[in-house]
DNA sequence: TTGACATGCAACTAAAAGGTTGCATATTAT
DNA sequence: ATAATATGCAACCTTTTAGTTGCATGTCAA
C-alpha cells in the first residue's frame, strides 16, 4: 500500500457518517445506495459522495448490477494500517508506555 | 473509550504530518516541541496545534520538566480501535471478501 | 535581575470537507 | 414508447481544518 493510498483510507475513516456506512455493510452486504440512504438524515448525494470516498479507499468494493450497484465492505486496508502502523508497535512497549505518564508524572513530583 | 474519544483518534489520524509526528515519537520519546519542529517545512506553532490534538486524542501524553514539555507515544488508542473495529471483521469474512468482488464481477459478466 | 530559551495563546487567512439543490443519464416494467 | 426507479454529475454554500504571524508567559543561567 503506498503512502497516498493510506490517507486515502485515514481520511476516509475520519468521517463518523462514514464508519456507520463500513458498520452497516459489515451487517449485511451487496447494499445499494438507496438502501444505505435510510436511516440517515443526509441526502443521497450526500451517502453517494460518502461512498465515493470509501471506495476510492478501497474500503468498499462494488458491483453494478442492472442499474443498480450493490455495495461490499473491504476490510483488507484497515487490516494493512493495523499491521503497518498498530503492528509496529510492539505489545510489551504498549503496556509499558501505558504507565509512563503515570511513573513519569510521580518521579517529576519527587524532583519538585 | 466512548464514540466521540474514538472520532477524535481517527480525525487525529487523519493528517499525514500528525502521523509523521507519532511515527517519530514512536522511534524517540521523551522529545520537546523543538526537537519535534526539527525536520518539518512548518511553524513551531503549527506542530503546537497537531500535538494539541495528538494530546486530546491521547495519542500522546507529555510530562512537563521544567520549562520543557516532553511528549511520549501512546499507542492503546489505536490499538483499542483495532479491537473494536478492525476486530470486528472475523479472518475468515476478510479473506472472503477479498475475492468477493472478483467472484461477483465474473458473476456478472456470465449473465451479460 | 536580565537576557535567552521553550512554550502558550489569539486573531487571521486559505484551502479542504461536508452538505445542499438541480438536472442528466441509464435501466426496468408496463 | 413512456413512466418510474436508481444512480451520476456539477455548481454552490457553510463549516472545519491547517497554516500563518504576532505577542504573552514562564523558566533557566549568568
Amino acid at each position: 500500500m503506498v503512502a497516498a493510498d493510506e490517507d486515502k483510507v485515514f481520511k476516509a475513516l475520519a468521517d463518523a457518517s462514514r464508519r456507520q456506512l463500513l458498520d452497516r455493510l459489515r451487517r449485511q452486504g451487496g447494499l445499494t445506495l438507496g438502501d444505505l440512504c435510510q436511516k440517515h438524515d443526509m441526502s443521497r448525494q450526500a451517502v453517494t459522495k460518502h461512498l465515493v470516498l470509501l471506495e476510492a479507499a478501497n474500503l468498499v468494493v462494488t458491483v453494478k448490477r442492472g442499474r443498480e450497484k450493490l455495495h461490499y465492505l473491504n476490510p483488507l486496508p484497515i487490516n494493512e494500517i493495523y499491521m503497518r502502523w498498530i503492528g509496529k508497535f510492539e505489545q510489551k512497549q504498549v503496556q509499558a508506555l501505558f504507565n509512563l505518564k503515570q511513573a513519569l508524572k510521580e518521579n517529576d513530583h519527587d524532583k519538585t
